[in-house]
DNA sequence: TTTGACGGTATACACATGTATACACAAGGA
DNA sequence: TCCTTGTGTATACATGTGTATACCGTCAAA
């Protein structure tokens, strides 16, 4: 298994560590990390062939530790009406427990590693296939197409992901963040709802007093 | 006036060129400036006190420019229909013919240093802002109170300048770049519109057969 | 019991970095 | 004319970095 024991994980904790405290994945040090660790810098080379290496590992670390967050994520979700917002709730909570993994994933996915920035392209891609996936099986929203759902998906996480470095900074606004996210995913598929509409065809609609319009 | 000249001025474009070199900003050390200057490395201190002053005046260069582009687009965008279509168009245009401010933009909003994101947010926001009175003004979509299309202008700003990144390297995907970025900004807009119907409501909105349904 | 791999350490080297001090030279005002 | 100010340079130092070589215990297999 992948499972990561001894100095080997040490060094990817303190990795996680220095992150957290305003650094960059690829901005570390070798000898630093040896230093953060507790060990000898030379030890660094027993585990990784380098820091790209250490870089890669350290992804791979977090990438299964997201991977658990999102299976959990196919539990809830009940109603269609709950969804977003339970969904929401849920994923901020992870994102707020894993400060480190979350910075990890925002600085590099725009980072200057072409390797790490495409490996975790394809883990975001992964997450919002999943997500994409599970809103089509439980029918959440029946009157937007598959391929709209994956697209909307993919928009999806990369927001809250951004997001997510201010819900973690600044817990006086976490509650804003979180009804702002909400909306936006409500937008996003209540207007995918209206993509083969003209725009006359919509004010005429929006126009039409319903149950409730101020 | 704030004008750069000299070696002040060949300094801030050494950084700006090492940046489009899959660099960042916070990363790059005071030697490397002046090397890629043609300078010696003390001359740095005639200018800058330290690397964060440095990196302030990157920013404030620019912003100055990324102003002179966002005027120029309250030229533009004449109906409502063609409004969110031709203002991409332009955006990304800007972006590529301005390929490390972006980067520098992307990588510093969540990058390491406080000072840096909080300088780079402030721009950001006031872009958001000009972009939303701009809509406001021109009554573009009518059927959304202003607080929201301020929201969603500060949504979309962030949106396009991550997906700027992709439009600026992966040259084949720019058409879809903007094909969905044209999508994400009218889906936020049209389901604002329906923000205060609820999901039954709107169900039934969409079922009835209009012009065209598939 | 010996062997060898594994994880950890110590020392050392070449090089890059930020910074301090001191020097050079042009332009302009007194 | 002298003196100051602005801009650029040279030299030097302490510190940090990646890496190479060599040494040391533990432990399991032969």
């Amino acid at each position: 298994m992948n499972v990561l024991t001894g100095g080997k994980l040490k060094l990817v904790q303190a990795g996680l560590r220095l992150i957290t405290e305003s650094r960059s994945l690829t901005s570390l040090g070798l000898r630093e990390l040896a230093r953060e660790a507790g060990l000898n810098p030379n030890t660094f080379y027993r585990h990784f062939k380098n820091l790209d290496e250490f870089g890669l590992q350290v992804l791979g670390y977090i990438a299964a530790d997201m991977k658990s967050g999102v299976r959990e994520l196919r539990q809830m979700a009940e109603s269609s009406e709950q969804a977003s917002r339970d969904t929401v709730t849920y994923v901020y909570h992870y994102f707020l427990a894993n400060p480190a993994a979350t910075t990890v994933a925002v600085r590099e996915l725009h980072g200057p590693s072409p390797l790490l920035r495409k490996a975790l392209e394809a883990q975001l891609n992964a997450s919002a296939r999943e997500m994409a996936e599970d809103i089509i099986e439980r029918q959440l929203v029946n009157a937007v197409p598959p391929e709209t759902i994956h697209e909307i998906s993919r928009m999806t996480i990369r927001y809250i992901l951004f997001r997510a470095m201010d819900y973690i900074e600044k817990p006086e606004q976490r509650e804003t963040i979180q009804r702002e996210t909400e909306r936006f995913i409500n937008r996003q598929f209540r207007g995918a709802m209206l993509d083969n509409l003209s725009q006359g065809d919509i004010e005429t609609l929006v126009k039409k007093p319903s149950s409730r319009v101020g």
